[in-house]
DNA sequence: GAGTAAGCGAGACGGTACGTCCGGTCTTTTC
DNA sequence: GAAAAGACCGGACGTACCGTCTCGCTTACTC
């Protein structure tokens, strides 16, 4: 049970996240000021700047509590299957109107802003990518990927093309898009015994082992 | 030949391109101002802002002047060759220290300047993306690659980890970063002849086709 | 004539004057913001502060400049006389209702402010002083005075209690008070032949009855 | 004999007090602030507002509370004598350096806010003036002066240039300067006889010269 | 060549937000 | 139950750039 001091400051937080998000989708990242969040909030600007360094770890805050549901899915028995809803998830995410703007506006400010890159990095990047790995590994370790897969290597032919696409093309991610990708990642292997049959070519897997 | 005005018009164009980019490596672009360049190329506001819309505009415009030379790739008889030195070009581009850090900033802003985005895909992302289908596809042509092989897809999955790594990991962009890349890309299909071997599998290639 | 920058700068500084003013007779001097003065005048704060170091500043130019014809006193025969009329003009100045209070918070604010102290002297006091002395040498060098009369001691013995009762009592300046202490300061001499004539008086005091 | 309670409350406010002399005599009145004197204190903001209405009032208080000696002086039989002393007692304290720029800028603050202004003359203006024409009356009353002196009058005579030099011209105070004003007031009366006797003298004016 | 127009440096200007500071109120915790 | 500690809103501070603007000066082109 929060006693009454954290349970203030609490509200006050989220309150002002909350207002950031919604400043922050009705003018856009780029117009966002934290002089204008502390007027719509009803909030000293000192109070925020006793809570976050700049305007860009203010943001990272209120899209990653607001969003904290995001990156759950679920257990189903096929890895695969759940990788691929794991990134569908993912996307989704990015591709959605209350985050994905922000979001890769946030990405452009840490850009030049080390911190805001660590922490980014810290809370949003790495998380997931430890899922994405730890389903690859999982995969692996059940026998649907070859032994000599290389699981970072793979996250990131995974992950590149997405925000590729989001961030320098900037054009739409879709479903079918992932597909092609994963598809194109697990290529000839994805039935073990398959891979067996073909055991002729020791290089089975369209992602070799770094060694 | 230039006219006397296009001549001093050009002279004043290139002493902004080159203080922008000297000042913009000195304090990073964060703090790089239109005010300071124009203060130091001993230049009125005026002149640059007729020139350029933009902060990002104008160290966009400095970037890419002042390193034309480097998407300039000669041409082997090994066009997988010559797509690899190629990428070795792009990749050392990107981690030079005059190049890397304001290009990485210029890509930030892209995030919340659609002008700015725009500008920088049909000036430098599309260019080196095109260059880097025509090797696919004259490598396709030539038989190194299967016939079905997705070139526009091999872009991205080559393209889409390197600026994973140069824009959210922030890590070293190393030669051996792009051979593993390339290697699984192009996995089991380099010596055409194995290709054939697998025959059995139609799914030869780590990159399938769009279908 | 005064060229077209000039001309401009002129307007601007004018009008930042009088907003200075109206906006301190208005809300007082407490509550006068160097803001408020640059969004009432419709001009930005650099301008303002451009032009004057510090709010008190802007105000003694403000009343200077604006009330520049109040030192300005004739000269009929009678030097005595004069003297008198200027001080009940320097007196009605400091009791006007759209001077004295403002003025008076100027004072106030010389009292921590050395810059200020010396602006205040050098432009208000001195010369007011300068003249009240030169009218006291021109009485004295007239025989009006004796010549070993002091006439900085009496000036300031002329200006002391006013300014006393200005800044410290704040009771009302009155011609009636300026005559008491005008009277007391010229008591037994100013018709040379009378102070003779009047030996018969013992109240040669210098401080007469109010009568 | 005070409850705990009471000397408890008794010691922090002279804490606070104390605290405000040394701090305001450190940085000056202008850099003084409430907020410092309680983290210098160790005491709550609270504490200081449930006590003092304004800064100006907790310094008032402070300087007086401090220097309750400096009103206090000693009766010998000579009243004239003794009015010069006290006088040269009052300026040794507004020329002292602990206590003349803080009470100036005390004086300065009541410009500007009424309630100071009133409290400043209740506690220190008027006690002080009233032993001064109290002097005066005694003098008078034992014929040392004529009997139909403007006491009022002579206090303001007395007080003004002081005040004058002490708030405008901000020079020196010097008991010379107290002996050219009281010599100019007393003029032709300090020794009954003498006034009389100096009939003769043409040069009856108030206003000695100086050398 | 003289006159005219354009480009330019310099920098004033109205704005807007910055990040800091303090006033004065309020709440929580400690003694 | 008073006091420290300090969070909080509000608002002004003085600074920094923005992008627009005027001003003279200097060329360079036209007639």
């Amino acid at each position: 049970m929060p006693d009454a001091s954290n349970r203030r400051s609490t509200e006050r937080t989220e309150a002002i996240m909350r207002t950031t998000l919604d400043l922050g989708q009705e003018i856009g990242y780029a117009k966002l000021t934290i002089e204008a969040v502390a007027a719509r909030a009803g909030a000293g600007k000192h109070t925020i700047y006793r809570r976050w360094p700049s305007k860009g770890a203010l943001l990272l805050d209120s899209l990653l509590c607001l969003h904290e549901s995001a990156l759950a899915y679920p257990d189903t028995g096929d890895v695969i299957a759940d990788l691929r809803a794991q990134i569908y998830g993912a996307v989704d995410l990015l591709a959605g109107p209350s985050f994905g703007p922000l979001f890769r506006a946030l990405i452009g400010e840490a850009q030049y802003d080390p911190q805001l890159a660590a922490a980014l990095n810290e809370r949003f990047i790495t998380p997931l990518a430890d899922k994405t790995v730890a389903r690859l590994k999982a995969a692996r370790d059940q026998g649907q990927l070859s032994p000599d897969f290389d699981l970072t290597l793979a996250m990131a032919i995974l992950s590149g093309p997405l925000y590729f696409q989001f961030l320098i093309t900037q054009g739409p991610l879709t479903h079918e898009y992932v597909d092609r990708i994963l598809d194109a990642l697990f290529a000839g292997m994805e039935p073990r015994p398959r891979a067996r049959a073909s055991r002729a070519r020791p290089a089975t897997s369209s992602v070799r082992p770094v060694s």
